[in-house]
DNA sequence: CTGAAAGCGCTAACAG
DNA sequence: CTGTTAGCGCTTTCAG
């Protein structure tokens, strides 16, 4: 029924020791003998058995390195329990995993890390950290050894990783506006909030939420931008809420959401103007459930970690290369219902 | 590092056959035996190797059954695609599955269905079928026979099956109130279609939802039970129309969406009235897009299909056994922007 | 009731 | 460059 190595290696004449070697790119067989064997392989359309090649990896498992803000982040916690479910379940399967946590804002930090991993004979690194020229050059610098990148939760644009793995940014902007539309019917007027547009990746939510309102009546009155600085965020909030007397909604698309609600409390606001925000810290749990805000969208840090390695267990146990360049984890929206535990 | 079956056997001072019948609860070992190798397993905290256990049973796999309503039905399609994923991630791992479809609205085909599984010898089954009597007989034929059971999606009350895995409709019931608040600010007046209060299931999501609103100005106006009949939700939600001029909002928890949609349209009150519902049936995907339906809530069928099967191999292979009698599966809130296919 | 041995499909180390 | 061999940890005969 299922074809096995032996079986390839009766019909190609030649010894199981050789089709392991073509079939797991190994060197040292000439170049005749290789394409019979893969051309068999295909023929017979051989598919490896992952038990099998678990068990005889047993004494010196495959190695995967995970670079990452440390996991005391809340968010990185459960990206990581993600990673640690998946290779839970892996563990039996040949594969070990080895952790290195780094000061994201310090580029040389994430970069040697990476370095690190590639002398220490990984097989694969899973990769979060900033988009920052000197992290490019090491997942290139992997890349160009045969060592597979797979960047998750944030991307880091144009290197040579394999795919990416995280939320749809465009999307969450998309889905913000949607809920805004659905809360504040016809005409409106809404204020954004953004860290900075500078990057890509903090554009793309507000790309998604303007275009969606682009076809409604309602209207962004300002954008702001305050880097994620809270007294900027507060100063900046408090007076477009002066100048706007007729607003009727916030989206805080990224930015310090704090600094944000506290301008909002400040002006009598709160509870008065439609907001939605995006991810779940514990601040905003609070807000949520006291009708402070009423939206937010999250990213699924979970699934992001576990969908990564399961990705680079596939790549390098059976080759199997991602669908697309993009994997995008599901993004959600939740309302304070959405977290109550049920007896 | 990691113990084995045969230190076991050697600290026992037996052979590692032995050990493995006491390991797998095979008869033939004198109770002494037994106990003292359970004792050192348990010391020396032994946890067996998949891949090893996989590569073993290679030549007969363990079987699962699987019953459920035919895959045409667009969601138990999904739902299967879901087993077929984790069975697919587990083929090389010693499993088989053996897929029975059965209508839904003959509980007998269902048992007969259930008892053939038996009489195969399969080594777990899941069911998704109606809550009946004759189901759960079988269902605890099966248990009383050492076989497993797990329902999916729909659960079969008071039986012996070790776990149910699917939506907490309680829940879905509390976020489309949630839904509803956020649109109807204040005061406010719904109605909520079911499909028949008299079973638990039905009730569940109706409850939910009238516990929220519970604490609110809100107002349910009347409870439409239309036992999934067009015609008869048509002229019931009609009437209800005319009766209640000041309507703000529908909440079809079950029954035939089509049936309310068209009355609420012939009424000429299309996009006028806020209206949640539940899934994403093509229909309603439609009038989502075309803003007569606000939002869907949406159990992930996909993940319950998945989930079931995995809970069973752990069952099965580690002994593990559920966390909880009830595995509630995501579920999530839909709106139109979830669904754009972006570029 | 228990032990010994063969084998699941693949890898790795050592010979040739 | 290629073949041979000895496992990986567990299950399953078949003897005893």
């Amino acid at each position: 029924m299922t074809v096995t190595i032996r079986q390839i290696a009766e019909k190609a004449g030649v010894s199981r020791g050789t089709v392991d070697r073509v079939l797991n790119g190994r060197p040292g067989v000439k170049p005749q003998i290789r394409e019979r064997i893969m051309a068999i392989a295909h023929e017979l359309n051989y598919v490896p058995n992952m038990a099998a090649k678990a068990l005889a990896l047993n004494k010196n498992p495959v190695k995967f390195g995970v670079v990452m803000p440390p996991k005391e982040i809340a968010f990185f916690g459960e990206v990581r329990s993600g990673i640690t479910a998946a290779a839970e379940e892996l563990k039996d399967f040949g594969i070990a995993v080895e952790y290195r946590y780094v000061d994201n804002r310090r580029p040389e930090e994430g970069a040697a890390a990476i370095g690190q991993l590639i002398g220490e004979g990984v097989s694969g690194i899973l990769v979060s950290l900033m988009d920052d020229e000197l992290i490019r050059a090491r997942i290139n610098d992997a890349a160009a050894q045969g060592i597979p990148v797979v960047t998750f939760n944030s991307d880091v644009g144009e290197s040579k990783r394999v795919c990416f793995v995280g939320q749809d940014l465009y999307r969450s902007g998309q889905i913000a506006a949607g809920l805004m539309r659905r809360m504040l019917r016809g005409k409106a007027r809404v204020l954004v909030l953004a860290s900075s547009m500078s990057f890509q990746a903090h554009r793309s939510r507000v790309n998604g939420f303007r275009d969606v309102l682009s076809g409604t009546e309602m209207e962004i009155v300002q954008l702001i931008q305050s880097y994620d600085r809270y007294a900027d965020t507060h100063s900046q909030v408090s007076d477009a809420l002066a100048r706007h007397t007729d607003l009727d909604g916030i989206y805080m698309a990224t930015g310090d959401v704090a600094g944000c609600l506290d301008a909002v409390m400040r002006a009598g606001l709160g509870g008065k103007l439609r907001m939605v925000c995006n991810d779940l810290l514990p601040e905003v749990e609070q807000w949520l459930r006291q009708g402070l805000i009423d939206f937010t969208i999250m990213q699924n840090p979970l699934r992001q970690g576990y969908t990564s390695l399961r990705i680079m267990y596939d790549l390098i146990f059976s080759g199997k290369r991602p669908e697309s360049e993009y994997l995008y984890t599901e993004t959600s929206i939740i309302i304070p219902e959405c977290l109550e535990r049920n007896p």
